[in-house]
DNA sequence: CCAGACGTTGTT
DNA sequence: GTCTGG
DNA sequence: CCAGACGTTGTT
DNA sequence: GTCTGG
């Protein structure tokens, strides 16, 4: 799930200032330079982008982060590269309960902002790729959990992070329709209010129970998508500006429609 | 007890 | 580090 | 989507 | 040829 994810420099910047403050937004820009983010960050065995999160022990101090986490227990590089292919996403429903995962899920939460995420739609075999967005907000925050890791060999220090998982909601249920997958999912996505509670430390709530009540598939009167270009091969608009941009496909009128207003 | 896993999703 | 499977 | 397996018995 | 794993 989460194929990949728009989230531009530009955006990260203006989240930045919204969030903390000029200076803040200053030293990021700086980390940033050149800029290097684009319309589309790829999450797949292949792609370990780099994306700005917003974590829970320095909520306004931005920070680069790779996806794809590494938990603080891997022996070596090898099981670094082993492992973080498969923890680009975390389920919601087990992030307290799995090695992977439990002690970022307790101490070490982080959003990341994105102006929308891609998935593919299935239709008469084949696969159109969709940018999925929210009507109202340019840009939104996605819950994650981050992790620091050191690989004593090189003395290396990675910062990595996992994308939150939880149940799809219809619209995406429509969407994310790939034969034979079972139990689809979405990133978890926070509503303005939650993202602050996402981040505030376990003992200042009503601990994970608080948490937990987070983990739900957002609104989908709320959501919007639209068919776009092919993101990969040849004809590929990946990581380059206009990916999300809506691309009709005549064939898919014969599917009926997709999206509330897209 | 020791060895081995530790994880999720999907189409270049 | 901690849990699971053999 | 592509690459690679595609099988069985059985334990130092 | 078809299924599985990445």
């Amino acid at each position: 799930m989460c194929y990949g994810v728009k989230a531009r420099t530009e955006m990260s910047l203006r989240m930045a200032r919204s969030r903390g403050d000029a200076a803040t937004a200053e030293r990021l820009r700086q980390l940033l330079e050149p800029p290097e983010v684009f319309d589309l960050h790829f999450a797949n065995a292949f792609d370990h982008p780099r994306l700005v999160l917003f974590t829970d022990t320095a909520p306004r101090e931005p920070g680069l982060f790779t996806w794809g986490l590494v938990p603080g227990w891997v022996k070596g590089d090898a099981q670094r590269v082993e492992l973080w292919n498969r923890t680009l996403n975390a389920r919601g429903e087990t992030i307290f309960d799995k090695p992977a995962f439990r002690a970022a899920a307790k101490h070490r939460r982080a959003i990341v902002y994105v102006e929308g995420f891609y998935e593919h739609f299935h239709f008469g075999k084949k696969a159109y790729p969709h940018f999925i967005r929210l009507k109202d907000r340019e840009a939104f925050a996605l819950a994650a959990l981050w992790e620091e890791w050191t690989d004593r060999e090189s003395n290396m220090l990675w910062r990595t992070f996992s994308i939150v998982t939880t149940e799809a909601n219809a619209l995406m249920r429509r969407i994310h329709n790939k034969p034979g997958s079972e139990g689809p999912r979405m990133p978890l996505i926070l509503a303005e209010g939650e993202e602050e509670q996402w981040l505030a430390p376990l003992h200042s709530t009503h601990g994970e129970a608080a948490l937990k009540a987070l983990i739900k598939p957002f609104p989908e009167e709320a959501m919007q998508a639209w068919s776009v270009k092919p993101l990969l091969g040849k004809e590929g608009k990946g990581n380059r500006a206009g990916a999300s941009d809506e691309f009709d496909y005549p064939e898919l009128a014969l599917a009926g429609p997709l999206a509330h207003g897209g």
